[in-house]
DNA sequence: CTAACTTACTTGCAAAAAACAAGTAGATTG
DNA sequence: CAATCTACTTGTTTTTTGCAAGTAAGTTAG
């Protein structure tokens, strides 16, 4: 039998692509744990509240893994667990989840401050340039908090 | 029984909200093809080569309408045909799809043409306001060809 | 006027994926 | 060495998707 060809696209269209690799309800929300939320292991990203199950959790970190989104690498302090972390890559996704942000806050109702959300759509190179820094230095200090529904940054 | 919430999302994060509308791999397909292609029917977005399903694209449509993303009207012309259009809402996401494509095109083997590519990353605010402008104007030219596997330019 | 055709769907069914609830292996802490 | 913790896996049920047909309303050709 002839083997499949890995890149059976549906399309060449660079946008379909990605919405194959990452077009699902809980890829993205891991690469934002990661990229904003300084999260990087399993235990925080099912905690981070919006209710992923453990199973799915799992299949999504291999398919991002294979993906050459995210890599995978033993704790070195704490053998138990494993720390994700963004590739290149990945981080390259930062432009796509600061526009969807920018969108969700504009457009539906969110957690997030009204206020901040028209800063950073004011500032975008500037986030941006401040993401991938954090990204570059391993800064552990998260961009943004969790925006719950009645998040109050006071 | 008390009526379940209207907007029960996982959490307030904006990013989440919109995986919610259209995070799947068919809703900014649609979204593209009425933003760069001109397509505005039924037809034209099943025929617009990612194979859809037509119930699949039936509901994805009711689902976008609903989102008030997308709007739909009987054609002038024709009482079978069903023009749909991007509402304000809609047209809002030019930058998230813009991303996509760089972003696709920059990592994942596609049928885009490398230097067309490189270009759009680098005009960015200019591609945006045509976008806009087209939308605006009704202007039926696509902004950008299908790509195909081996799409050529000349 | 009407038969053939077109458009935008719907319906029924099988397959795949997601959600839910438990359980488990290996490392670590007390 | 017993309890705990982390990152999963394994079943099972429910939901979503994909595929093949079919249909209703509007249109065109004769």
């Amino acid at each position: 039998m002839p083997a499949k060809s890995k890149s059976a696209h549906r399309s060449g269209c660079p946008v379909s692509i990605c919405l194959e690799v990452f077009g699902d309800r809980w890829s993205l929300l891991i690469v934002r744990d990661l990229m904003v939320r300084g999260y990087h292991t399993f235990k925080e990203f099912q905690q981070s509240g919006e209710g992923i199950a453990s199973n799915i959790l799992a299949g999504r970190l291999q398919k991002l893994e294979a993906a050459e989104i995210i890599t995978a690498e033993p704790d070195e302090t704490d053998g138990r667990s494993i720390h994700y972390r963004l590739t290149e890559k990945g981080i390259d996704l930062a432009p796509v989840l600061l526009e969807l942000l920018i969108w969700g806050a504009k457009h539906e109702e969110t957690g997030a401050p009204c206020a901040l959300m028209a800063e950073m759509a004011k500032n975008r190179e500037a986030i941006l340039a401040e993401t991938r820094r954090r990204w570059k230095e391993r800064d552990p200090n998260p961009l943004l908090p969790p925006f719950g529904k009645e998040s109050k940054l006071s």
